[in-house]
DNA sequence: TAGGGCGGATTGTTCAACAATCAAAGGAGC
DNA sequence: GCTCCTTTGATTGTTGAACAATCCGCCCTA
């Protein structure tokens, strides 16, 4: 499969891979001539893989400056949890009991309680994300899925900003999504938009706080 | 200020207008030879402007096989609908009658009549578009104002499969997002909740019988 | 120290070529 | 006549080199 991918995605998924796991520092400088060293594709390729990250908002082009390493300010933290609070807590209004998206969400749960054993906080991150991201498939749209999708890759560049406070920082929501997810199962929709309502806050109150720094 | 645009996104202006006027139809390929010549830039940078409509979803990209001008697809209208719902609802249920938002939801409202005196229908829906994204900008969300923007460029791809119905399609619509308006100024916002739900059922409804064929 | 211009480095764009891939045309076998 | 396979032509994917345009930091000047 990965063989048979185009040169300029699988480009893209390695610096993807990079930016997400924290080789790659928001605010850093992406030297076309360098990287297309690097991983041994042409300038040309380079820049659409370039394109294809700067799609999904983790990279930043300024015109005849380069591409960067997309750094979250303030307000667009901000900016994503209010789309959060309108995307998932539609989601949630509208989840029911029996929907196999809340299935994956149960996955998801496990995946971030595996990976805390091992403190692998930042995949304990991606796999509460990955919980969210199936909660909002509760949805059945394929654009709203892109969104949250999106959404999360985003946050995912504040995450580092946190440093050394990883652990305090994702641990807590471990317990909070399966509880927030036991409700669902329960058809307890008020009870877990409540719940949702308050998880946002919090969240976005430390992301906020922690990187503004 | 269009000599001093970058090249690609030169390109992908002009290409988006003749899509979004009905020059290049949906379905419909888009050689790279042919249109770098026409449009007198190379091929690479002919690639760069595909890449922007892409992300506009404009234009759809099949690997080995080139761009294609999108189709919209019933089950498309439908997801746009659904995020339209949870989106535009949500920025009504915000909206505050004094918000500068709502002045140029007005402005566009009289864009539509005075285009709807000249019998321009396509620019008819233009305003109206413009209309339904003031509404979405209450919200004060970056983010969402740009989904709306897309779902809206995405939706005029389907206007084209209406052929000649479009003045029956577009006109009646001034009206009734007049009457959403007054309905916002004066904080009446339950009453505007319920007109744009059943306003955007008659759309989908209209839209996905209109191009189904 | 402030301001202006010079030069090096990096990006933006073009061009020509080749490899990889697909879709349609044509032929072999039944 | 039909199906399946191969071939072929056209188109995209990618490369590398070249040049123009632009920006940034440095040095020089006043």
């Amino acid at each position: 499969m990965s063989s048979r991918e185009p040169g300029a995605e699988q480009a893209a998924g390695t610096l993807r891979e990079r930016i997400i796991s924290g080789g790659l520092r928001p605010g850093s400088r992406l030297s076309e001539e360098q990287l297309s060293d690097a991983l041994g594709v042409s300038r040309n390729t380079l820049r659409e893989a370039f394109r294809l990250l700067a799609h999904d908002r983790l990279v930043e082009h300024r015109f005849n400056r380069g591409v960067f390493v997309r750094e979250l300010s303030d307000a667009d933290v901000a900016d994503v949890f209010a789309v959060r609070r309108i995307v998932q807590l539609a989601a949630v209004a509208s989840a029911t009991p029996g929907d196999p998206a809340l299935r994956d969400a149960r996955i998801a749960c496990a995946a971030a309680r595996e990976a805390a054993q091992r403190e692998a906080w930042l995949e304990v991150g991606s796999a509460n994300m990955r919980f969210h991201t199936a909660l909002a498939s509760t949805l059945h749209s394929e654009r709203m899925e892109n969104l949250i999708d999106s959404l999360m890759a985003e946050l995912r560049l504040a995450f580092h900003a946190m440093d050394n406070e990883l652990r305090q920082f994702h641990e807590p929501y471990i317990e909070r999504n399966e509880a927030l997810l036991e409700l669902l199962e329960q058809g307890r929709r008020d009870e877990a938009a409540e719940a949702l309502r308050i998880y946002l806050d919090d969240a976005e109150r430390q992301l906020r706080r922690g990187f503004r720094r």
